[in-house]
DNA sequence: ATAACCCATGAATCTCTGTTCAGCTATTGA
DNA sequence: TCAATAGCTGAACAGAGATTCATGGGTTAT
């Protein structure tokens, strides 16, 4: 048994821990995930009107929304043949608003914003 | 002209914005290099020690120290035909621990700290 | 019922990223 | 000087990830 063990920093980091670690920020690695959420920060959007504002097709945005789908960044609801999408909650719209805020302040690297990522992955 | 104008969140994000936010995000997307991060946690490391710990190759190690150092995220020093590298600064060092740290509670998703991130971009 | 629209999905393709491999420089020790 | 060690780098290769293309299901309108 012997529980997980509050590992502080002293050992390795575990491949499984890293991995896991790794698969949180890749979801945010590519920008037109980030141009997604950026849309359903405003409010639900559906797909095709998604695609149009990003400039995608609407198959590139729904295989994009699959994956925001199963990491549970965003939400949808089925109305008639449309879809809607909303961000799943205001931990992921904080996530958004610090992390492109950060970004906003000139003459730094590209900023970021912690507390919200850890709340975007409770 | 024109200052950038603190774009609140009103608009979609930018292309060259969004690109800026994913490239951040993918240098913590690779597993490998958040184990090599928590080593040099542990204290400054030689390359040659570092592949051993983390169990790559010294040239793999090599090429992503790389992309550590171009990010500036860890900095380096020579020593005679030793090179030591270290974590950048404490931003960094808080970045790995409060990320790690989300991560070990339980029930929960991958975690992370969204303040850490913030301050790792500086 | 038929056509048009909205969205999802699987396969194929293409691109990006990471590792391996071979080779090179620099430093130390015999 | 010669051999061995530490590290870096470019090219080749392989795997992962994203988009395109074609198709199919479900819903609304005619």
């Amino acid at each position: 048994m012997s529980s997980p063990a509050p590992s502080s920093i002293s050992e390795v980091l575990s491949y499984e821990k890293a991995q896991r670690m790794a698969e949180f920020f890749s979801l945010l690695g590519d920008p037109n995930r980030w141009r997604i959420l950026s849309v359903l920060a405003l409010g639900e959007t559906r797909v095709r009107d998604l695609a149009e504002r990003v400039d995608m097709t609407e198959s590139a945005v729904s295989h994009q929304l699959r994956i925001l789908r199963s990491a549970r960044m965003v939400s949808y609801h089925k109305q008639g043949r449309n879809v809607f999408y909303t961000l799943q909650d205001h931990h992921i719209f904080n996530l958004y608003r610090d992390v492109s805020e950060h970004l906003d302040e000139p003459e730094e690297d590209p900023g970021l914003a912690a507390d919200s990522i850890a709340e975007a992955n409770e």
